[in-house]
DNA sequence: AAGTGACATGTTATAACGTTGCTATAGTGA
DNA sequence: TCACTATAGCAACGTTATAACATGTCACTT
C-alpha cells in the first residue's frame, strides 16, 4: 500500500500521464519531430523509469538494463542515456537524491515541483505556473538571467501518513 | 569583477548578513540560547564557509580545515560539522552543486531560493513568503506533510552577463 | 582525584555517484 | 560500397558520502 494513486495534473485536459505506454509513445513522437534519435538503449532507460512511481539511481538503472539488454551496462552509457532524455525534457534528475524520474509532460517546457515521499521513495509532479512567475520575479530583481530550476520538496505523502495514523499505538506523534 | 556586491534581503530591517563576524556571532548567540554545542571544528567550518561568497564541497572544506586547525581532517569530521550546522540552520546544502553554503538568516525558520551563477559561482540567498505560500497550497492539495523544500535556480548573476556582454566581439547571443 | 556518561572527534575502509578518454560499432547519406 | 557521424562498450579514475569502530573531552558525581 506504498503506492501514489495517479494525482491529477494542473492541466485539466491531461489524460493518460500514468500509461507508461502512451508516454513511451509520447517520447517517441516527441523525438521524431525533433530529429532526436532515441535509440534502444535510450528507450529502454525510459521505459525503466516509467515503471517505477519513484526516481532511480544511475547505478540500480544500470543493473535493470543489464536485465534487459542482452550486454553488460555500465556507468557511461547509463550517464549518457539519462543525458539524452534531460536534454529532450522526458527525465528530470532530482538533485536531493541523486536519482532520475521521466517528466510527467515533456511535451511542454514545464516548470514543476516534485513532491518526493520519504518513507514509500515515491514522487509526485506538479506544474505550477505561478511558481515560474515567482521564480521570474525573483529573478529580474536580482538581474539574474536563469538557465535551470530545481523545486522539490521532501516529506511524508498521504498515503504513508495515513498508514503512520494507523500504527500509531503508543501515543508518540508521527509527522515529521 | 567576479563578486556579487551583497543583495538587499527581503527584511527592510535586514542589517550585515554578509559581515562573516556579525554572522559567527549571531550563530553563537543562537546556539547558546538552544543549549548547542557550537565547538572549535563546528566554528572553524562555519568561519571557513562565511568567507566565501558560494558553496563549498565537504572535500574542499576539509582541505581548508587542514590548512588552519593542526590536524588532518577527514571526510567524517566535515561531514559531521555540516550536519550539526545544518540542523541548527545556520548552513544550507545546495543540492545541484553537492555543495554547501552559510545561511543568510539563522534566526528564523527561512524558506528560501538560492541563485547559483554557473559563472561565478556565487550565489545569493533570497527570501520569499510567497514562495512558502505556494508550496504549501500545493502540498495540502496533495495531503503532502512537507519536511523540507529545495528551491534552487542556476543561471548567470548580473555581474557575468555583464561582462559576457562587454566580452562579445562576435556577433554570438551569449546567455544561456 | 577517580569513575561515569554523553557527546564529539579521529581513523580506516568502503559505498555511492559521476566523468574521462579511448575504441568499436551501427546507422545514415553520398 | 565508402566515408562520416553518432552511439555504445570498456577500463580506469575522480568525487561525494557513510559505516563501523576507536579514542578523546568535558561536566558531573562521589
Amino acid at each position: 500500500m506504498t503506492a501514489l494513486s495517479p494525482q491529477p495534473c494542473a492541466d485539466p485536459d491531461c489524460r493518460g500521464q500514468y500509461d507508461p505506454e502512451e508516454r513511451l509513445a509520447l517520447a517517441v513522437s516527441i523525438c521524431g519531430t525533433r530529429g532526436a534519435r532515441l535509440t534502444k538503449m535510450r528507450l529502454l532507460t525510459l521505459k525503466l523509469l516509467l515503471e517505477n512511481r519513484g526516481p532511480r539511481g544511475a547505478y540500480e538503472l544500470a543493473e535493470a538494463l543489464k536485465l534487459r539488454g542482452a550486454h553488460s551496462v555500465r556507468p557511461p552509457t547509463v550517464y549518457r542515456a539519462l543525458d539524452f532524455l534531460m536534454e529532450q525534457g522526458l527525465v528530470s534528475k532530482i538533485e536531493s537524491r541523486n536519482a532520475y524520474i521521466p517528466c510527467a509532460h515533456p511535451e511542454r517546457r514545464h516548470i514543476c515541483i516534485f513532491f518526493i515521499c520519504g518513507s514509500c521513495e515515491e514522487s509526485v509532479e506538479l506544474e505550477d505556473q505561478r511558481l515560474e512567475r515567482l521564480i521570474s520575479e525573483d529573478a529580474t530583481l536580482l538581474e539574474f538571467s536563469v538557465a535551470r530550476r530545481v523545486v522539490e520538496v521532501e516529506g511524508t505523502c498521504k498515503h504513508c501518513l495515513a498508514e503512520d495514523e494507523a500504527n500509531v499505538t503508543t501515543g508518540v506523534g508521527v509527522r515529521c
